[in-house]
DNA sequence: AATAACGTCAACCGCCATGTT
DNA sequence: TAACATGGCGGTTGACGTTAT
């Protein structure tokens, strides 16, 4: 038998949401929650797909989402957490609370991709003195990682922990919080216990915060900064 | 003013992983 | 354990707005 399709296609509305449905979509979740994606739109009354409710929801309607632009510091962390991650963009979004996947990855096509492109053409003339700083950090990191290292076990080092910390934004208990915690818990043990054990945030106190407490995701940039750097120095990217 | 080219972003599609029966 | 249902992810598309010609 084969796969079911997602969802019936006859007198299913499809393209850009109406801010009725928008709203009837937000007011339904808000009383019931969204614990079955495929029953809500019939529960709710909206003639669409549970997949496109859920999208609509995740990536716009939820109360957590930042809308706006991105900054020089989101920007760069993105940057940096794709050299490491790659196009995990649910796991990179975990990192930004606020921002949606969609989101991230749009701005990479849109922007980013250029940026990085221009900073190369730019960093093949002339040798940056950023560049030499980061060398020097790494150089440091270098030196660090020549103590003894203590492997965080994700039970203690926890994407679990990643994702409370990072994109746990919301507190309405009738509202499911944003899965991308998940998405984070979704990444291989392996790559965090090798991302972590080669990262200078890595010792044997086990009071250390991941990623260091502080009062917005701005100031954990370095934090990340210092994970990609030093993931970059595992054979496995 | 018209329109072509380009940029942005919301939304869709198909696949995969996981949960349930 | 197999079959199926569902959620989630990443790639891609297309509508719309803006800029250049």
């Amino acid at each position: 038998m084969g796969r079911a399709p997602c969802c019936e296609k006859m007198g299913l509305k499809k393209g850009t949401w109406t801010p009725e449905e928008d709203q009837i979509l937000t007011n339904h979740i808000n009383k019931h929650g969204h614990k079955n994606w495929r029953a809500l739109p019939k529960l709710a009354g909206l003639l669409r797909c549970g997949k496109s409710c859920r999208l609509r929801w995740m990536n716009y309607l939820r109360p957590e989402i930042k809308r706006g632009n991105f900054t020089k510091e989101e920007e760069d962390m993105i940057i940096q957490l794709h050299a490491t991650l790659g196009n995990r963009w649910s796991a990179i979004a975990a990192t930004l609370p606020g921002r949606t996947d969609n989101e991230i990855k749009n701005v990479w096509h849109t922007h980013l991709k250029k940026r990085l492109n221009q900073d190369k053409d730019k960093d093949t003339k002339i040798s940056s003195s950023s560049h030499k700083k980061r060398s020097a950090k790494v150089q440091k990191i270098s030196e660090e990682k020549k103590e003894p290292l203590v492997m965080l076990s994700p039970p203690h080092c926890a994407s679990s922990d990643v994702s409370s910390t990072l994109t746990t934004t919301a507190t309405d208990n009738n509202v499911p919080l944003n899965n991308k915690g998940a998405a984070a818990e979704s990444l291989d043990d392996d790559f965090w216990s090798q991302v972590l054990s080669s990262s200078p945030y890595n010792n044997s106190d086990e009071t250390t915060s991941f990623p260091p407490n502080s009062s917005s995701v701005y100031d954990n940039v370095d934090f990340w900064y210092d994970v990609y750097m030093g993931a970059q120095d595992l054979p496995y990217f």
